[in-house]
DNA sequence: AATTATTTGTGCGTATGTATC
DNA sequence: AGATACATACGCACAAATAAT
């Protein structure tokens, strides 16, 4: 009855041929292959496959026609401006994210522009379907944080048919590496990972405990910065001493890595969070276990959320300018929706962090 | 192959049914005989059967139920359907709307439909533009938290226009007192503030400070229920002892009022503030003045926002449960989209409020 | 111009799966 | 547990439109 992934024949099927249109390889005015060739080459009954046609077709992506064939739609392209504008996020909830929005929303509405918000909870088929939804749509522009920006990214052809529809978009706060060359604004992760480990080293730690996420760009670039400190102080990267997570971990993981170095008697004198949650949490773990921060363990966060300024032990932490990042983001997309090249441009893509010094890091 | 008139079976089927609902012989919410009684009294393979609920399913005059049953929907809707909702927010940034449009999301999301997000900085010249804009786009349905709602709404013509189209709407947190009869979920305000006013007065204040906002719902029933309180202790009430503030002054005035009261001698052993932003920084006013909380002051706040629990001196207040405020008028959408009546509604629409005891208040 | 093969459209029968009551 | 109702899937037969022979 079902296929190994648990749907229906029919509607995989439907959804392979929805995949061969979207990403070009059925182009508008082709013929689909007849009932019987699809029956035969997905061993499927001429019923099923007529079940998956009846649906692309009504959704308008292609036309039967009688005793001649079953024909891929051309997308009308409507030049009528919608002044909708879609953005993407992973979250809308967690602790950044509002903010984002609200700079994105304040630059787009004076231009007369309406926001329409999906959110993937950062998983990457989400983020398709949501795609897919906005190809569907007619939305003048795209501002998307992509989910796990550093898992590679199965939808390539989506974002090729945003191209072909000369859609354009911009990708905010992280990216996926095959899209280097697109439109983004980032926070400069690697020089504020740099930052944090340069000030734990100058202060006389030697050995840092790195906490980083495997799974977005961030994490990435943090690390970068992390190590390149560590090598111009003449430290040894030590893998022992790094702690990676993904999303589904960022529960338990962090203090399990923890947990498991206090076991294997691996002494540190910091550790260098992920975020501001990270950290948190980890201080209120290592309270817990009766260790003092900041007298016996220097801890840093990032993104300086309210946690980190509420926080039993205010925390030292990079800045995160929430709606400066949408500001700038909204802002380059009109840039681009406006025609204007990259030499032209004179939206800010690279944002500077800069160092939040609290009482969550002491000399040693 | 034809029936008498040359029509396909499944189409005379699916025009007889189509028939029967428009001149009401079915009505909304009612179940469709089954396929098989279909088959039978119609003389058709239940296949046949199946083709014509398809259709009608498709054109949205019927919803089939797996193991339920077919269901007559409600109002068929002429214009196409854009699967947008349009949410209309006073802020997006502030303390409870993130998670109000959470809510509002993961119900919807999990519907196909997208949101177009708007926010009005609660000034009802902006929720006049927002709603022009909604017009000439095309929204399925709006959820609309109003814009000093305690202040005549003076575009109500943007609400007949939305009437006329039978675009839905549902008003959330606030609501204009000419449209009381309209769908909407709100929180039961009235008793909130007679549960925090009567904790007091039972703790033995008998002087109580009042701040209130004048130009929405929240801040008039928050009001009311106070006054109650007082009223049921037989404790005379004193405007004196009143503060009334708007949009404009919410940052001074609350401030002023109780400086002044301080400066004319009107003493006060309670303040109930209006909602934990006003009470927190109404607490570090008082701590200024070297006017201890609670030894000789009580104050109480309104939402349980984060500042409520990492507030210096935890704040007694009402619970505010926001997700589920977005996901109950998500749903309220979902019914009048789908043409569900209030007789037949199944949503809740007036949220019991919920005294959440902190340490901001003592016995007297 | 008629025939034939191909392709979609209509219709029935059967069997099994699965959700709901 | 069993009955009921919708969902998926296969197979067959024939009709009607189209295109090529």
């Amino acid at each position: 009855m079902t296929d190994e992934k648990g749907r229906a024949k029919y509607y995989s099927l439907m959804e392979d041929l929805k995949k061969n249109i979207l990403s070009g390889n059925i182009k508008p005015g082709d013929r689909i292959a007849s009932e019987n060739q699809l029956s035969e080459t997905y061993h499927v009954s001429r019923h099923t496959v007529r079940k998956a046609l009846s649906i692309l077709e009504n959704e308008g992506f292609v036309v039967a026609e009688h005793g001649r064939g079953t024909f891929c739609m051309g997308r009308i392209k409507q030049n009528t401006k919608t002044n909708n504008i879609a953005v993407i996020t992973t979250y809308i909830n967690d602790y950044i994210f509002p903010r984002l929005i609200q700079g994105i929303d304040s630059v787009l509405t004076k231009e007369g522009y309406s926001i329409i918000l999906k959110n993937t909870g950062n998983l990457q088929k989400m983020e398709a379907k949501c795609l897919e939804d906005i190809l569907t749509k007619n939305v003048d522009g795209l501002i998307i944080e992509p989910s796990r920006s550093e898992v590679y990214c199965k939808h390539y052809n989506l974002y090729r048919m945003l191209d072909d529809l000369e859609i354009p978009y911009v990708f905010v706060q992280g990216i996926y590496p095959q899209f280097m060359n697109k439109p983004h604004v980032l926070m400069d992760d690697v020089k504020g990972g740099y930052l944090l480990a340069k000030y734990l080293i100058d202060l006389g730690h030697k050995e840092i405990v790195g906490i980083f996420k495997v799974d977005d760009y961030q994490g990435k670039a943090r690390h970068k910065g992390y190590v390149k400190a560590l090598q111009e102080a003449g430290i040894a990267y030590d893998p022992d001493r790094v702690i990676w997570f993904q999303t589904e971990d960022k529960e338990t993981k962090p203090l399990l890595g923890i947990k498991q170095m206090l076991r294997m008697n691996i002494h540190f004198d910091a550790i260098l969070c992920y975020n501001d949650q990270i950290a948190c949490k980890l201080m209120l773990y290592l309270k817990r276990l009766g260790i003092q921060v900041p007298q016996e363990v220097s801890i840093t966060g990032y993104d300086n959320s309210v946690l980190a300024e509420s926080s039993p032990v205010p925390l030292t932490t990079i800045a995160h300018p929430k709606e400066r990042f949408g500001e700038l983001a909204a802002k380059l997309l009109l840039e681009k929706m406006a025609g204007i090249g990259d030499e032209d441009s004179k939206v800010e893509r690279l944002i500077e962090p800069e160092l939040i010094i609290r009482q969550s890091c002491i000399k040693r």
